[in-house]
RNA sequence: GCGGUUGUAGCUCAGUUGGUUAGAGUGCCGGCCUGUCACGCCGGAGGUCGCGGGUUCGAGCCCCGUCAACCGCGCCA
């Protein structure tokens, strides 16, 4: 017999009853009633209950285990009676009588209890997190996750794509997020860079001739965390293509994550049809290039029935360039509470504040309440109603001034709204395709900067780069936006080295500057570059997704915490003198 | 860098208007228990109320500062 283990601790029934077994795994929890002791014994694949009574050579040895250790037991399988029968577990009609028992390693007292599914603070979590995966929630996430990244890997090898590996240390590549740096010991002074992402490689195995790549690649980007970014790095399933439009790129990776989140989804819905929402109708209508479409708000630009009104805040804003009033509908949002929490919500979010209106029956038909429809009478305001074709018990709420400098709260508010008022979907999955994102943006000094990604064909190529409002020229660039997350990005890339330094010269970069910048992928588009395209998906997003979590740490098997310090081995650490020394490095004393 | 929330036993939490010796559940230790599967019963140990300062006769509670965790903003093609 093997010295661990005949069975699993999921493999016995019935069939086994009167076979001498031996199981090893963990002591889920122990039931001493002195003259009988039951042990739920637990691995990676189930749960038995074994149990000692006087009669076991053992008995003594099996009454010291305690929670969480590890022994190997032998015994023989016995039914149980019918009334004795657990049905909570796929073993629960049979039962082991320990014969002999080993103990394979002892455990402490634990700083973090594995039976049982109550929340533990996420610190604990960390630092212990081999115990935190021993718990059924997060074994079955990272569980999950195994057959996401298998079942993606299949459906592109199904497709004809085929995988490759790319550099992890490789040259730093000014492209958006801020680097993580690796000093070179051959070159003092000098670094690597871990990669954002295989972005300029992926093109180059395009210009290799590969013509479909895929790879689960990590991407590595020293920012902030939140609660769908994790810090430091993080999984995409990246892809390329050659010879491919925008549409194409669609119809390749559109089955492949539909397919997965049919296949993973349970109960859920997965809604096939992705609309198609160009960037700026996004913004307008959902405040967000990530719109979650189980909400069925949508905003509406108001303007004109606030210019020259009698609400002065609104009418004078609106005499500014560029400005503009925008509703959000709020259906059965209409009581003054709710209004009243909505405009707090917007205080909180760093605005003045939330005009709103709602419409109430008092027994004399339809009236209109709130600040504002008294201010600018009944006539706009019964004109605002029909246009966003509200009726009694709704509430529309009113932000104003530039789009960029209210968009984010809008769709905030939006996200609050449908939720509050139970408005939106929670068993669905809804996608939507972001297109025609702007290739170029104004920063704060009002110089142009690449919107998106600085490698993407602009739509109309070098005339339109050459001939239009750079701020009006759109990109061949999308997003998969689902429930609310950025799942996929991409683009059509620009191959044509001509365009390209069209492109960096708009936003202020000389050539010589691009030269030194992307001379390498420059140098590849000068010896005959495919047209091509891609995206990449967020592997750690879509998991999250099917697990229904909203934290993505919660499907990462050692994720780092929210000051991207990993707990449980200790980085980041100080180097030691030697190390230092080695690199040609020196640590600058910080204050404090 | 900024804002919000939280911080009391190993863990999850309660703690009234500022008032005696800070409680419960769980875990841990000891005892009892032959059919439990969140086993049950009895007993015990376990606390710098995050830390520092202040107000007060008296602070877990009020004030100021600070640290930490999480969430958000900035940031993130």
């Amino acid at each position: 017999m093997h010295i661990y283990r005949s069975q699993t601790c999921a493999d016995l029934t019935k069939a086994n009853v009167g076979q001498n077994v031996r199981l090893s795994g963990w002591v889920h929890r122990v039931r001493d009633h002195g003259g009988i002791l039951f042990i739920d014994l637990r691995d990676h694949y189930g749960v038995t209950q074994v149990l000692a009574d006087p009669d076991s050579p053992v008995f003594e040895q099996v009454e010291k285990v305690r929670s969480e250790w590890v022994i190997r037991i032998d015994g023989e399988v016995k039914a149980r009676d019918e009334g004795l029968v657990n049905s909570n577990i796929p073993t629960g009609a049979v039962e082991v009588f320990i014969r002999d028992i080993e103990v394979l390693g002892a455990a402490e007292e634990l700083p973090l209890p594995v039976f049982g599914d109550l929340d533990y603070p996420e610190e604990t979590r960390l630092k212990y997190r081999y115990l935190d995966l021993r718990r059924e929630k997060l074994h079955n996430n990272i569980m999950l996750r195994s057959k996401v990244v298998q079942d993606l890997r299949q459906r592109m090898w199904d497709k004809d794509f085929t995988e490759f590996q790319t550099p992890i240390i490789t040259a730093s590549s000014p492209e958006g997020a801020r680097d993580f740096l690796v000093p070179s010991r051959l070159h003092p002074g000098k670094f690597y860079a871990l990669p954002q992402a295989p972005q300029q490689f992926k093109q180059m195995i395009m210009v290799a001739g590969f013509d479909k790549y895929f790879q689960i690649a990590p991407c590595f980007r020293d920012e902030d965390p939140r609660a769908d970014r994790s810090p430091t790095d993080f999984y995409q399933l990246d892809v390329e293509m050659s010879f491919v439009e925008q549409e194409d790129v669609f119809a390749t990776i559109e089955p492949v994550i539909l397919g997965c989140f049919e296949r993973f989804a349970g109960e859920r819905k997965v809604i096939k049809d992705i609309p198609r929402i160009p960037y700026a109708e996004a913004l307008l209508k959902y405040g967000s290039d990530k719109p979650d479409l189980r909400n069925p708000i949508e905003m509406q630009v108001v303007s004109e029935h606030f210019a020259g009104s009698g609400f002065a805040i609104f009418a004078k804003l609106l005499e500014q360039e560029g400005t503009e009033i925008r509703a959000i509908p709020a259906p059965k949002g209409g009581s003054r509470k709710f209004c009243d929490r909505m405009n707090k919500f917007a205080q909180g979010e760093g605005l003045p504040g939330m005009g709103y209106i709602f419409w109430r029956d008092q027994g004399e038909g339809m009236e209109a309440a709130g600040p504002l429809a008294k201010n600018i009478g009944p006539e706009r305001t019964e004109a605002i109603r029909q246009q966003l074709g509200l009726g009694v018990g709704d509430a529309a709420f009113f932000l104003g001034g530039k789009p960029e400098a209210f968009e984010g709260v809008a769709g905030r508010a939006r996200n609050v709204i449908g939720n509050e008022l139970g408005l939106s979907e929670t068993d669905t999955f809804r996608f939507a395709w972001i297109v025609d994102f702007p290739m170029y943006e104004q920063d704060d000094d009002g110089r142009l900067d690449f919107s998106h990604n600085p490698f993407s064909m602009p739509q109309g190529g070098l005339e339109a780069l050459e001939s239009h409002d750079p701020l009006h020229v759109l990109g061949y660039q999308y997003d998969l936006a689902c429930n609310g997350y950025e799942l996929v990005s991409g683009a059509i890339r620009n191959h044509k080295p001509e365009i390209m330094f069209k492109a960096f010269e708009l936003a202020g970069y000389p050539p010589e500057e691009v030269e030194k910048r992307f001379g390498g992928m420059l140098n590849a588009f000068r010896y005959g570059a495919p047209p091509h395209g891609g995206c990449a998906a967020g592997i750690d997003r879509m998991v999250m997704l099917l697990a229904d979590e909203a934290n993505i740490r919660e499907v990462i098997m050692f994720p780092m915490n929210q000051r991207a310090e990993d707990l449980m081995l200790g980085g980041p650490s100080e180097p030691t003198n030697e190390q230092l020394r080695e690199l040609g490095l020196r640590v600058i004393p910080q204050d404090k």
